[in-house]
RNA sequence: GUGGGCGUAGCUCAGCUGGUAGAGCUCCGGGUUGUGGUCCCGGCGGUCGCGGGUUCGAAUCCCGUCGCUCACCCCA
């Protein structure tokens, strides 16, 4: 036997078992959506890098470290998708879309790709689910996508916590940075050595240490919440009344950060403590600024991502894999008799399968047992029975009975 | 990139302080059976991740390496 090949690290084949229960997730995430009106879009599983590095932004984790990019031997560098809304973003640009009715309504269902160490409920190749929403800034359409990702994770029996937060705007948010990082110079002694380190880097990180001294400082700290804006904090207000209209537990979390530059105003994460250290099931944000960043027209947008595997986790969906047979085919030296009356059986609406293994009679018996097949043909040299007895049209009998 | 845990049949694992491998499940066959779910018997299946070292002898000890996994960073 030759040197054994391994799927890549970080990605992990579907098997049936699998397959099940994802497909369970799948089904509802289109019955949710499709019925509120959204529309199912796919974009290419590599883009232009220079997407995503202005799209995403230069500075963060994904563009700097998580992108697979790869030159298209022309001297274009491609890189596999690392997140879905900058794609859906070009997509809108690329065909007009801002020329249909707003707000366009979209969904994506496929596989992503980050370069980073694999960890439970973390993969280098792993599926999202997710929905955006163009050309519009309602608060209405924040409201009604946390709704959607609520229902659809309920749907499927997870328990997750919501957090919110409003980002603000671009220039608030950089007024905001601004004070938080002068805030935490001035109690630079009292920081932990990890937080200082990243007072420029990610200063708003500072709120989620576990060390004690920097947490009595950050209790202290400014929040951006309390600096939105007029337009902003009432934006921010109408989304959590409809929220509340609609009976969504939330919390507010001011802490709340995404590793994507793009986001504005509302920002939102499902976690669930069923994931290990990720705990994060889907979320998104509102991103008013990113359609004309990548060259279309003013364009309000917001949308969320959620991973598969991890709501599988999250939910522990469980599936039935295989369905049973109506009728097994069961045969002895009569091949032929056997395949026809299989494929007179499909033809019929029947599921039906034929003894393929090489089993012996008996073999072939228990076979059926095992896949709970609701009738059993016998074809051999006595004769052919179904269900014990002698019979004539098989199939309209299993059709009948 | 860094750290912890783990790598023995397809799967889950046993194998004490070293003597060149076992169980259960699955699968296939036989027996029992109302030609089929139980039960009984048998069979297929492993270069003990890989490479060195110690030893008369290593799955078992030592070193290295690769892989998996969990965690850090960050995120779906």
């Amino acid at each position: 036997m030759s040197a054994k090949i391994a799927a890549p690290r970080g990605t992990f084949d579907i098997l049936p078992e699998q397959s099940a229960q994802r497909a369970l997730v799948e089904h509802a995430a289109r019955e949710l959506l499709e019925a509120a009106g959204y529309a199912r879009i796919e974009t290419p599983a590599f883009e232009a890098t220079e997407l995503f590095s202005r799209g995403v932004g230069e500075a963060t984790d994904i563009v700097q470290k998580e992108m697979y990019s790869f030159d298209d031997g022309g001297g274009r560098s491609l890189t596999l998708r690392p997140e879905g809304t900058a794609p859906v973003c070009r997509a809108y640009v690329e065909h007009g879309m801002h020329k249909l009715p707003a707000p366009v309504k979209l969904y994506y269902l496929g596989p992503f790709f980050r370069a980073e160490r694999p960890q439970k409920g973390r993969y280098r190749e792993f599926w999202q689910v997710g929905a955006e929403v163009l050309g519009s800034d309602d608060p209405a359409v924040d409201a009604e996508l946390i709704v959607l990702l609520h229902d659809l994770l309920k749907r499927l029996g997870a328990t997750v916590r919501l957090r919110l937060s409003s980002l603000a705007n671009a220039q608030t948010r950089a007024a905001y940075r601004e004070e938080l990082a002068a805030y935490l110079r001035a109690n630079e002694h009292e920081l932990s050595e990890t937080v200082r380190s990243r007072i420029d880097l990610n200063p708003l990180r500072a709120f989620d240490s576990d060390d004690l001294r920097t947490q009595a400082v950050m209790a202290k700290a400014p929040r951006l919440i309390d600096r939105l804006d007029s337009e902003d904090a009432k934006h921010f207000a109408e989304v959590r009344s409809l929220l509340e209209l609609a009976g969504i537990p939330y919390e507010i979390d001011s802490t709340l950060v995404r590793g994507l530059d793009y986001y504005t105003r509302t920002l939102f994460e499902f976690t669930s403590d069923a994931l290990g250290a990720q705990s994060g099931v889907g979320g998104g944000g509102r991103y008013d600024g990113l359609v004309e960043l990548i060259g279309g027209p003013p364009t309000p947008g917001i949308g969320w991502a959620a991973g598969i595997e991890r709501i599988v986790l999250a939910a522990q969906v469980s599936a039935t894999r295989d369905v049973p047979p109506d009728l097994y085919v069961a045969h002895e030296g009569r091949r032929a008799d056997a395949f026809t009356l299989t494929l007179a059986a499909r033809t019929a609406g029947l599921r039906a399968q034929m003894e393929l293994g090489g089993r012996s009679l008996k073999g072939q018996l228990k076979h059926a047992e095992r896949i709970s097949a609701r009738h059993l043909a016998i074809l051999d040299a006595q004769g052919t029975r179904l269900d014990g007895k002698p019979a004539e049209d098989i199939v309209r009998q299993v059709l009948s009975a």
